[in-house]
DNA sequence: TATGGTTCCTAACGTTCGTTAGCAAGCCAT
DNA sequence: ATGGCTTGCTAACGAACGTTAGGAACCATA
C-alpha cells in the first residue's frame, strides 16, 4: 500500500470507520455489528484484522496523544526562546492537531475513559504531563513579564477549554480554513494572556 | 418531603445517582444494575419509580435546558438595555447554570445524543435556539458599536467552547467559588469582545 | 494446477442488557 | 386488626453484546 494511494487497507478502513462511529455515537454505544455493517462485512470478520474493540479505541487515543506530544516538543525545542514564544507555538500546534482529524480528536477528548487498565492510567498521565507543560510555559512567561494572569492554572484550564470544543464545530468545508482557524484561535487565546 | 429536608425521596435519589453515574461513565456504559447497586437496591426495583432508563436521561437533559433558557430570558428581559449588557448577563447566567450542578451539566452537554426521537430533535432545536440568541446579541452589539468581532458566529462558537469544558474541571471545593468563577470567565469572555 | 495465506461468512457461545411479572414485606390509614 | 398502597426482591424474558471457531472463498505464488 503506497502512502499516496487513496485505497486503504482493510485495517485502515476499520480504524477510520470506527473513529467516525465512536465519535458520532460514542464508544460504548457503537456495536461491532454496526461497525461491520458500515464496512460492508459481518462483525465476526473484523477479528481477522484486530484483536478487540478496545484495541481500536486504544489506537485512536494514543495516536492522537502522540501527535499532541510531538507538536509540543517541536514547539518548545529551542531552549533559547522565551516562554511566550513557546506558548504561542504550542497553542498553534494544539489547535492544528485538533482540526487535523476532528473525529479522532473528539474520540481522544471524550472516549478515553472507556480504556481498561493499565492503558487508562497511562493515558491520564499523558494528559497531565501535557497540561503541566502549558501551565509551566504560562508561569514562566508570567515570571519573565511577557505574560500576565493572576493564576497560571486557571489560564491553562480556560485555554484548553477554549479549544476543546473545536472538533464539535469545525468543518473542513467551512468558510475558515485550518490556517485561519489556527491563527484566529491562537491570537485570541494568546492575546488574553499577553501583556 | 419538605424542600429543606436533606432526606431525598427514592426517586430523587435515583435521579441524583443516575446523574453522577451518567456523568462519570457515560449513559450507554452505565447499566441499571450498576445504578441499583449504587442505590443499595436491585435493578428490578428501580422500575417501581421510573418507566425506563431513558426517562432518567430525558429528565436530566431537559431540566438543565430549562435552566439555561430561564437564565437567558431573565438576562434579556429588559428590552431597553443594550445588547452588550444582555450578553454580559447571559454569559454570567450560562456559567452559573453550568457550575450549579456540574454532573447534570456534563450529562446535558455530552449525553443528549442518546435520546430517542422525538425528544432528540426537540433537544437539538432547543440548543440551536439558545445559541442563536447569543449570536443575535453579539451581532446586535457589533451593530451598535459596543462589541467588535469579525464574525459573530465564530465568536458565539468560541464563547460556548470556553465554558463548555467548565464542568470537567470546576470543583465546588476548589479555591475559587461560584461567584469568582462566574466573574472571571464572564470578564474574560466579555473582554474579548468589548470595544 | 496445487498450495498456503488471507479474508470473510456463519453459527454459536457466554455474558450482559433493559425490563417485566409475580410475590412478599413494610407502611399507613381506617 | 384489616385492607390498600408502595416498595423491593427475585426469577426470568427477549434482545443485544463482543468474540470464537470452523469452513469456504479468494488470491498470490511456485
Amino acid at each position: 500500500m503506497e502512502a499516496t494511494s487513496p485505497i486503504l487497507s482493510r485495517k485502515a478502513q476499520i480504524d477510520q470507520t470506527a473513529t467516525a462511529l465512536f465519535r458520532r455515537r460514542g464508544y460504548a454505544a457503537t456495536s461491532m455489528r454496526e461497525l461491520a455493517a458500515a464496512l460492508g462485512i459481518e462483525a465476526g470478520s473484523i477479528y481477522s484484522h484486530i484483536k478487540s474493540k478496545e484495541e481500536l479505541l486504544h489506537r485512536i487515543c494514543f495516536r492522537v496523544a502522540d501527535e499532541f506530544m510531538a507538536g509540543l516538543r517541536s514547539a518548545t525545542a529551542d531552549d533559547t526562546e522565551p516562554a511566550a514564544i513557546h506558548l504561542r507555538r504550542a497553542i498553534d500546534s494544539h489547535v492544528r492537531v485538533l482540526i487535523h482529524d476532528t473525529d479522532a480528536s473528539a474520540v481522544f477528548l471524550h472516549e478515553w475513559r472507556h480504556l481498561s487498565e493499565p492503558a487508562l492510567s497511562e493515558f491520564v498521565q499523558l494528559q497531565r504531563n501535557y497540561e503541566a507543560a502549558f501551565r509551566d510555559m504560562i508561569a514562566r512567561g508570567v515570571a519573565d513579564g511577557a505574560l500576565r494572569t493572576p493564576d497560571p492554572a486557571f489560564a491553562t484550564l480556560t485555554l484548553f477549554a477554549s479549544v476543546t470544543w473545536l472538533p464539535n464545530w469545525y468543518r473542513p468545508d467551512g468558510k475558515l480554513g485550518p490556517d485561519q482557524i489556527a491563527e484566529r484561535l491562537t491570537n485570541q487565546l494568546f492575546d488574553g494572556l499577553a501583556t
